[in-house]
DNA sequence: CATGAATGAGGCTTCATTCAT
DNA sequence: AATGAATGAAGCCTCATTCAT
């Protein structure tokens, strides 16, 4: 019996190896400067094995979109269904949560950003874009589930968590989109996190109930 | 005898045309799946003519976003330079400029964000590579001028301008991406506006000086 | 019926401005890299001007061959028909012409040599290939007439004058074609003369009766 | 285990395969003349395939020439270093390799008297280019050295070597011009030989020392 | 006659994908 | 499972030539 285990195992450790490979290729030239012969030689693999485990390129990229989307979608719904927790507090722990998810794979965390267009997704296994779309969604609710917490609890003012949520989402991807087209530029990559320290600072502020507009 | 003018208003005209219809097929097939015979089909011409106007695809596509940054340009310097306006009032009327450079071309407005990724710009001649930095620059300036006046002023919270400017713009590109994406599933536009409404009440918010945070 | 003379002469006179635009651009670019705007501008011309006078650019390129060897077949007929001269005299006025042919076009000189080769020759029309064949075969058989002159009066070798034209031609030819190579790159052109004038004299003193193989 | 070598031989006969249809297409078509397709379907092959044994056609084109090159190079430097042989004999044996070498590739022989011409070398890898004129150059040397023992020992005009090697060259390179550009249209190619027999017969009596102008 | 904008066929080349080994 | 040579469809672009003005 372990020996199908083992096998999967080696099967998983592969695909990863392919995933790893691919990450830092899509990081530097972009889906369509990329070539499937970049990743394998990076892989140290032949083009041909990577359709033993990848569908296509496309796949193959979203699959990059899908590992982040996933340890988003955990963080996020792990920061909502604290126990005890104040909502801004849980705003707090948001911020923080996003901050690692960036970190995860910073140079191809903007990717999740487009992944909603058609266009790549039209060349997909259904199962993969309803893997996305759920993703999404369930992220996108658990954002809007801690505004809404917050809203309820009149902290937080009255606007449609929905469009809290994705307001703070365009903000933090905004910023992340911005720097990362400066980065390929300059390298200096350490203003990103202060102008989102910033960032989220304004938002904060401009979220809490209180006198002002 | 306005026969040399006449002739060269029927280039520019016919330059536009192509303009236009450029504009057309990169709103919904997006730069790598557009074809040049996709263009010169819905501008009603041959391949070849094209290239009488344009040096090649990414200038062609790149003249887009020209457009759309001159335009933007122009605005949101008026705005910086009004006379005897209070810097408040100068930051409802940036967010006003803002949602008329978007309208001018909503489905193509996003391109201008990705427009400092080195990728395009190696094809193109270098005057247009510093035709689109200028542009990005003088706009950036603008928009940081006028937060600067707010922090002068003591209305806007001490936060460097550069920085605060390019929170605005990445709430904003951030939040047009964001809707972008979802209209091409859902065709229901009016969202954005909406959207982009609140989430500028709250950066006034955050941004204006007093208590909080 | 002047009217009708001074048409023509002015058609003449643009057919040579055509002519010789054409052959300073072909001078430096070959046959396949020199476009015909390339051509119209050094002419200060339109491009649909050439059309005018030459039916495509195969025969444009043509007509330039066409002058050399109408100048060629002159020159060296007069050579052969000369009276009271010497074979060996006739041979040196032979080279002499040689070198003013050269020197009427010397850039465009060695096309003449790749002229039978039916590549060009498709796309000419029938009058023209049938001007080139004669004035070829015109020169080569005077050519051939001065050195059975001398192979008959015993001063010059027992071969076939039609050989010894060839071999006379293709030294010609070879030397100059080596050396307008090496012109691209170095620019000194004297080499040519010097080098022509030692072929010359070897040629001459090897086919001049006497002892020797 | 010769899996390797295995893979590398087969690599070298595909190359071989491709160099020998090239050299078919080329010989009848000329470089601007010939397709890239017709060359992939001469050697039964897909057209992408070339492109995984040549950079792109010019390269391919000069593999050519290259070949005949590195023949010839090796042929003439044989002769020039033959120990206890005669200038005169070596001079012999040189008009002999040259025969053999022309009769390596009869027809593309004459590609490699444009080689110089920089309108080909701009697309080619700098290696190639370098491989040439190396080749080039050390053919020439190597010829000019053997007319260099001949004039040292007396049994040869006092003329500069160098020069003596161009004219030998241009004499041969003419006489084969002249005559491929007869083959074409009649297909009588043993005229050629004869002609550079005499050809060379004259050459030889013009060079020796002796008697004469 | 002259113009020059427009044409459009067709070339070279790339690269995701396949499949025999 | 892995390979990597081969495929071949398809894109961008060029440029000789035409034709309405």
């Amino acid at each position: 019996m372990g020996i199908k285990e083992r096998k999967e195992r080696e099967q998983e450790r592969r695909r990863q190896q392919l995933i790893v490979a691919a990450k830092r290729v899509f990081a530097k030239k972009n889906f369509n400067q990329a070539r499937m012969e970049d990743i394998a030689k990076e892989a140290e693999v032949s083009p041909g094995t990577i359709y033993l485990y990848f569908k296509n390129k496309d796949e193959l990229f979203v699959s990059l979109s899908l590992r982040i989307l996933q340890f988003l979608c955990i963080r996020v719904r792990h920061v909502e269904r604290e126990e005890g927790a104040d909502a801004l507090v849980k705003l707090d722990k948001l911020i923080e949560a996003m901050y690692d998810v960036y970190d995860f794979d910073p140079r191809n965390f903007s990717n999740i950003f487009h992944l909603k267009s058609n266009d790549i997704l039209k060349n997909l296994s259904p199962k993969m874009v309803i893997e996305i779309k759920k993703l999404l969604k369930k992220s996108m609710k658990s954002i809007a589930g801690i505004f809404k917490e917050g809203v309820e609890k009149g902290v937080i003012v009255d606007r449609p968590p929905v469009v809290l949520a994705e307001i703070f989402w365009s903000l933090f991807s905004g910023i992340v989109l911005w720097e990362s087209n400066k980065i390929r530029i300059n390298v200096n990559k350490d203003y990103l996190k202060q102008t989102l320290g910033i960032a989220f600072k304004i938002f904060k502020k401009g979220i809490i109930t209180g006198e002002g507009s």
